[in-house]
DNA sequence: GTGAAAGCGCTAACAC
DNA sequence: GTGTTAGCGCTTTCAC
């Protein structure tokens, strides 16, 4: 904005803190109101008294108050966004794409990770309170606080999630793809299947199984119930360790998504067992480390989920701005990609 | 705070949309100040009084607007954080333990990526208008306009950067470390070596080839010139083409980070070559995918660098609030520890 | 082209 | 214990 030209320079006259607007146009012997159209629209204002205006606000350093100028304005010129967690690149990812997004539009954005509190009920609504529009992910907050928040705060997009009435949904695509990785597991000639997550846990890991259960169904072969773990490494070598006592061992094993997958092909190394030869292995997301070890999984448009909630938020705050008609809830999913590499078994090299 | 009650209620009378203090009050029978004193210290406030203007928060579905709030009480309650970009899982972990911090102490977190855009210089001191405190990674802007942020606006600290008067700094372990890997690598037997990375384009990497260069030449070994490149996996892949071009060859390469010893990695998958037989590899930083590919490196504390930062500006904004002294600058290094995998070569198992 | 003044929604003296 | 009122720093009619 303003006062990046001597950067090194004054801190002294109002004691360098809280140089306000009334300061400048008293220096340039102007009213604060001429001030603000120099600083918002240099066109109404006269070319001798922009520049006086120009030299107080360089010589008083100034920087205009976003709180007042929010205040006045009635915006905040920032967006939030609610993830349950960042541990892991799924995340990352998402909130690099979407900052991207956000930034390229002008607007700053809040982040808040709820990471399993009991009750981020209170934070989310304060970031409601931020912000002129909210992304909320997965399971952070109920569905009765993401429609009151939509209904009378500010605009929600949510992603991977499932709809809620008033808000508009960004999700990838899952049950397709899991139907797509499970008949390409029985085309290996699979039979006795083991799926690792908890369906409960995360609308897109139930969409991932819906998928998986069906196709496996579909073939005549009974799918096997989830043994729930989080969805870290940790929970996935501690949820195979339980799985390879069991007296039958499966042939392959489907995980919720790639870091699980990377838990259980530890456990696999502990016990000696080779993969892909002893366990056919599948995650999902395709993060960096899929591709180092040779992991069979499901790509998602990570960066893409973030950027599209940005986008779509934006649509809907200018809508608000501009106060056009509110558009029907939109709904969105977006193409996952089947990964096949060595870990579900060999294929011919062609 | 105050409108959790009944959540999916009214939306009638004042439109919903901008329920002031205003309209508690009169709804409540009392004046704003009461209503005031009632959300945010009833014990000033009579029982029964404070009884009617709960109601009314309730019926009305009042939410402080944080805007006013801010503005009176000249605070934002928000910190910020520059980081160069989010790709790659560092600067993940570094967000997510700064913004575990934040919120335990009750500050909302306000992010900006810079991404080598031109000049990010207008986006930071936005930024810095938004927030009570701000955190800067790295090389994200130049240490002018830190130096006048830190002088007339919120407290800095500085995150894997070199310091700046008037700013505390926190920083990991470098030159000490790279030493040490260096002498690892000199134990290995090698001598003829080669670092991958830019000095100039980090702070840390300039740290770690400085401990590196150092311990080779103590060992009278002569320092590879560092073979510059970007701070990913396909950079990585593509220096080591240029690398594994030359007439000589090394014996083992340094990389600045993880990701670009695994781009080296790919590329000598590509020729044929065996890691640690035919080339030995290290990295930096200790990301999940080293662990799994048995990449020798350097771990750092990534987390605690975000969570030290975020309590270091807590206590610098807690020193304005109470307007006491304002200490001298602080500078902190955190340990970090070389972590031996199979990438360097063969250990004795013992 | 410029100034005066009315807010934006809240907090905090200061009275009563 | 409660009400009045003066800001907080800016934007934006409405006059001149």
């Amino acid at each position: 904005m303003g006062w990046y030209g001597p950067l090194v320079a004054m801190k002294a006259l109002t004691s360098t803190r809280g140089v306000t607007i009334y300061a400048v146009a008293e220096r340039a012997g102007v009213s604060i109101a001429t001030v603000s159209r120099a600083l918002r629209d240099p066109g109404l204002v006269a070319e001798a008294t922009r520049a006086r205006v120009e030299a107080a606000v360089a010589e008083l350093n100034f920087m205009p108050s976003r709180l007042g100028r929010s205040l006045a304005e009635g915006r905040h010129a920032a967006n939030g966004i609610v993830f349950p967690d960042l541990i892991g690149p799924y995340y990352a990812e998402v909130l690099l794409g979407y900052e991207e997004a956000a930034a390229d539009l002008g607007r700053s954005v809040l982040i808040l990770g709820t990471r399993g509190r009991a009750d981020p009920t209170a934070q989310v609504l304060d970031l409601a309170g931020r912000v002129d529009g909210l992304v909320v992910m997965g399971q952070t907050v109920a569905d009765d606080v993401v429609a009151a928040i939509a209904a009378s705060g500010p605009p929600v997009v949510l992603l991977a999630r499932p709809p809620v009435a008033g808000a508009d949904t960004v999700t990838a695509e899952n049950e397709a793809a899991g139907a797509e990785l499970a008949r390409h597991l029985l085309g290996h000639g699979y039979r006795r299947f083991a799926f690792l997550g908890d369906p409960a846990g995360s609308p897109d890991v139930a969409g991932r199984y819906a998928g998986i259960a069906g196709a496996l169904a579909d073939a005549g072969v009974r799918p096997p119930a989830p043994l729930r773990c989080a969805f870290d490494v940790t929970a996935g070598h501690e949820a195979a360790v339980t799985l390879l006592k069991r007296r039958t061992r499966p042939q392959a094993v489907i995980c919720a998504n790639d870091e699980v997958a990377l838990g259980v092909q530890e456990a696999c190394a502990d016990y000696g067992l080779d993969i892909p030869t002893d366990l056919a292995l599948t995650g999902w997301d395709d993060v960096m480390t899929a591709r180092f070890v040779g992991l069979t999984t499901v790509r998602q448009p990570m960066r893409d989920l973030g950027a599209t909630a940005a986008r779509w938020l934006h649509d809907r705050i200018k809508e608000r701005t501009e106060s056009a008609e509110t558009g029907p809830a939109r709904t969105k999913v977006l193409p996952t990609q089947l990964v096949v590499r060595r870990s579900c078994g060999p294929h011919d090299p062609d």
